[in-house]
DNA sequence: CCTCCAGTGGGTCGATCGTCCCACTTGTTG
DNA sequence: CAACAAGTGGGACGATCGACCCACTGGAGG
């Protein structure tokens, strides 16, 4: 094993520490099998971490850094505003079906940090943060389509949010492509019909 | 502890489960403490389960069975559409409030139940229970007001799922009743805008 | 070249996990 | 009343967990 300053020894064994999560859940995430994967010892973890409370505290943050730029359009979208909100859940949608176990990873770390009373407020950061991005994509499609919502801003970013979750539990438990893509031209023609013209 | 048959233990197992898993998540459902949660020693739960997967699985069972008939509606609903589906989210969503980490049971029974090759169909059932249950409310809810869907009933119940679940997330993570009333009155607003008079 | 010290490897600790075993008690059946 | 089966209690098993300790190694700075 080459030498490695620990702050890289942290993020490698996060890394390790999320691939560990996608592949057996929360509960395999032992602090053996999160070295092993790293390609460590023991001793390299507790060196680099005090515990392993705080590792998943970092795993936490981690993944909800991550999952805030993902879901960012890559460029400007153009057409009406229902073609612009298809595009981002199917923009969505493809990022789930490309890695599933990272998704359901992701919920699993939500739910285990709820448990986590330390870990508590750092749920709500994640679901803070994809409500405000959601309500600034929101904002912006608005904008470039010419039209306003009828209803606050904030309250049809927590319908998105809400349907995206949604959308994610069902397709994991079933994995219907169909379904899912029904779904998603429904959910975007309601939400567009919350804007009209300005 | 009073003799009782094993039947008996069995429901009186799951119970207890149920209630730790409630109070700490499934991580927290070791053997111990589920025996604990019943008064029972550890040879009474072997006795009953031949293993603690076996238990899980008859959780797992439970749960769905019992969710069932919790979201059913008590007697006929009258008035719009959309007051008959707003009133059927509110039902649902004064359960959550009423017992909540009942529910994140629930959730974390559904991943976990994925997790587990064993269990991937219970988890399945689970939500195919949830889309038919729903798919039934809808098709009476039209036929009692009136009116028919402009889609397959089957996409409207699993939008209204995808809502139900996000609902829940949701609150669950940030508590804000208030904010869940708003998505409640937009989501019966959408799913009722989805019919017509017939 | 020598001296530190950040970083490493391996072994070990106590706690807790699921499972098992066996002696014991209690109710039932003939 | 005797015999048997159903159910109970407590202790013990090996495995694995997170955490820790200590002897060592090798590269950077004097």
């Amino acid at each position: 094993m080459p030498r490695i300053p620990a702050s890289e020894r942290r993020v490698a064994l996060v890394l390790a520490a999320v691939q560990v999560i996608g592949r057996g859940g929360v509960s395999a995430a032992t602090t053996r099998a999160i070295v092993a994967e790293a390609g460590m010892s023991l001793a390299s973890f507790h060196y680099a971490f005090t515990s392993h409370d705080e590792l998943m505290a970092e795993v936490v943050r981690w993944v909800i850094a991550e999952e805030r730029g993902a879901i960012l359009p890559d460029g400007i979208e153009i057409g009406s505003l229902e073609v612009v909100a298809r595009a981002g859940l199917q923009r969505y949608f493809d990022l789930l079906r490309a890695d599933p176990e990272r998704e359901q990873a992701v919920n699993e770390l939500a739910l285990y940090a709820l448990r986590t009373p330390d870990m508590q407020h750092l749920a709500r950061q994640q679901y803070e943060g994809y409500h405000a991005l959601a309500a600034a994509a929101l904002t912006f499609a608005a904008e470039h389509t010419g039209s306003e919502w009828t209803r606050p801003v904030d309250e049809v970013a927590r319908l998105l949010v809400a349907l995206t979750d949604g959308l994610t539990l069902a397709w994991l438990v079933d994995r219907d492509d169909t379904a899912a893509r029904q779904l998603i031209d429904n959910a975007a023609a309601l939400v567009a019909g919350m804007a009209h013209t300005r």
